[in-house]
DNA sequence: CTGAAAGCGCTTACAG
DNA sequence: CTGAAAGCGCTTACAG
């Protein structure tokens, strides 16, 4: 910076307004001085600009510690949406994983404190992380993203659960099923508590059979919707339809099923939630509900720069879900 | 830091030296600096530390930018690996996507020049991407995961695709199988030669049927494969067995095949390759060659980090992969 | 419209 | 074993 200050015979703070766009520089001397950075391929030290300046331009995103969080496609699309969105807006992403140690050191805090970023986004979180509180309280930009905490003052972005709970109960309540299961996701996640409520209530108002046996946990695994399936047979031999809170349980259902000698649509139809790409791709296709996952991350992300820009009223977003009905999904069979 | 000096009643220097162990400092100062440092709970600026010391302890993540790489499961992984081992190597991890205008302005040099990163990984690499030499003419460290560049003195660790494609051949030509086709993925990637090779080199030496027809491009994707699919079956009808270069080639292939009334493997075997999660799964399961992706990720990222502490040998690493046998494969039906 | 100077919060020779 | 001082490369009031 010194030496292009120098050859452009002006001072190194004109040459750094020049960098910054400041609207007190003339255009001549702008021309002039851009004129030498480029010819000396000068580039600004960006540490220097975030020590004086006090922005980082970095935005963290804290996964949660499972095994297969980075290749889980449903992470993939949130932290694509906000990857695209944050370079957009000239912001830089760096990735860390909620770890029990993490947490336990307070790391997430640390983040702040230490100048490495400008703001976070926690993916996965649940009413067990009681963590995401300290954001609030230390007044350090966080945004929730397709999760939410009704009693905590927290800004976030989630998929309209409710509504994609709603047309499932819909279309299979068209195509006749009267034994419907439902696989749900943990409990603490408010989301898989919606699916819940909108499941037991249309049960309710359709006077079918709920309750216990009709619910299983599937811990949001392959693994999980194949054992809870095997709940659900048990108990209940004659279900004619599994709803799975996720795409992943949907596809343990389905092989569990097909494994167990029924056929999928033809004795259980099975339907998932999230839209997964590969989905479209296992046999039979699976019937599931689209969730704008990477439009909830892209716009998490312009709230979070907002915040970061010191926007300081809550902010919070529903997007809108719907239906995706392929193979796996059929009217009623005779013995339903 | 200059407030836990004053109260230790010692210099910023020193304050400096506790934090970075240094073994001048004397126990006796150590502890009563570090009792304050608690006290007050001081945190150091990790921007003026890297101003100082030329490390930033970031590294950098470029991905291909392709719509769905984080999402991914192969790419999931590879980054699991890399961030897991980062983590505990004292590093943070910074993801970049490779668009073209993104290597159009240089950026993945700038991410260097500007002292964002000590260093970086490029993932989903191959021939047509010569900004790869970049980094060895500026000397930038850089490390390519899981593809390599026989001709360029770049460092990688790579999943050994040959072996694995000789233990793929071996099965299928123990089955039985005499009709034999090959979905590769891009011929530009040398893993993907590597397996080409390999599979020409056991048809040839078995006397097999091979060349034109018996080989189709699956742009490693479902679609892909799915089209892939349709051309060999459309050359060669009697067709027994498909080896898909990625599993999720192979997925495509087999949802086509079934929509084709085909049986799998009833009628043609099929076999993949990466052996992500969800494979186990899908109807029927997968037969694939495991490749060690957490730990080709894990490996990269400590020699990434040795190079930015001044190691100068060119560095490189081949692990081992072997055969996961499932139910996507059976002995050579009668007809074939 | 531009410059000189202080400051951001560290680390690192150099003295002692 | 410890301190005073220079330096890392920027930005930002403050003068003019």
């Amino acid at each position: 910076m010194r030496e292009v200050a120098q050859q452009a015979s002006v001072s190194v703070a004109t040459v750094s307004m020049v960098l910054n766009d400041n609207p007190r520089i003339s255009k001549a001397t702008q021309i002039k001085v851009r004129r030498i950075i480029d010819k000396l391929g000068y580039r600004p030290n960006r540490l220097a600009q975030s020590l004086s300046s006090q922005y980082t331009r970095v935005l963290a995103v804290l996964l949660p510690p499972l095994r297969h969080a980075f290749s889980d496609p449903y992470f993939g699309e949130l932290l694509s949406g906000i990857c695209d969105r944050a370079d957009r807006l000239g912001h830089k992403v760096m990735l860390e994983s909620a770890k029990p140690d993490f947490l336990r050191e307070r790391k997430h805090m640390e983040l702040f404190e230490r100048r490495f970023v400008d703001g976070m986004f926690c993916l996965g979180v649940n009413d067990r992380h009681h963590f995401v509180k300290d954001f609030a309280a230390a007044g350090f930009p966080m945004v929730c993203v397709n999760n939410y905490f009704p009693d905590l003052k927290l800004d976030y972005v989630v998929a309209d659960y409710r509504s994609g709970a709603e047309q499932v109960m819909n279309v299979l309540l068209q195509l006749g099923h009267k034994k419907i299961a439902l696989i749900n996701g943990a409990p603490e996640a408010q989301t898989a508590r919606d699916v819940f409520e909108v499941f037991s209530a249309r049960m309710l108002d359709a006077g079918l059979e709920t309750g216990q046996g009709w619910t299983a946990d599937g811990r949001f695994t392959e693994e999980g919707g194949a054992a809870a399936t095997d709940e659900i047979i048990q108990r209940h031999p004659d279900v004619t339809a599994i709803f799975a809170g996720n795409d992943k349980m949907a596809l343990g259902a389905m092989h569990r099923l097909v494994e167990l000698g029924r056929s999928v649509p033809g004795d259980v139809s099975v339907v998932g939630f999230d839209d997964i790409q590969q989905m479209a791709f296992v046999n039979p296709s699976l019937t599931t509900v689209h969730l704008p996952l990477y439009e909830v991350g892209a716009r998490a992300c312009e709230l979070l720069v907002q915040r970061v820009r010191g926007k300081t009223e809550k902010i919070s977003e529903r997007l809108a879900t719907h239906l995706v009905l392929r193979d796996s999904t059929s009217i009623v069979s005779g013995r339903g």
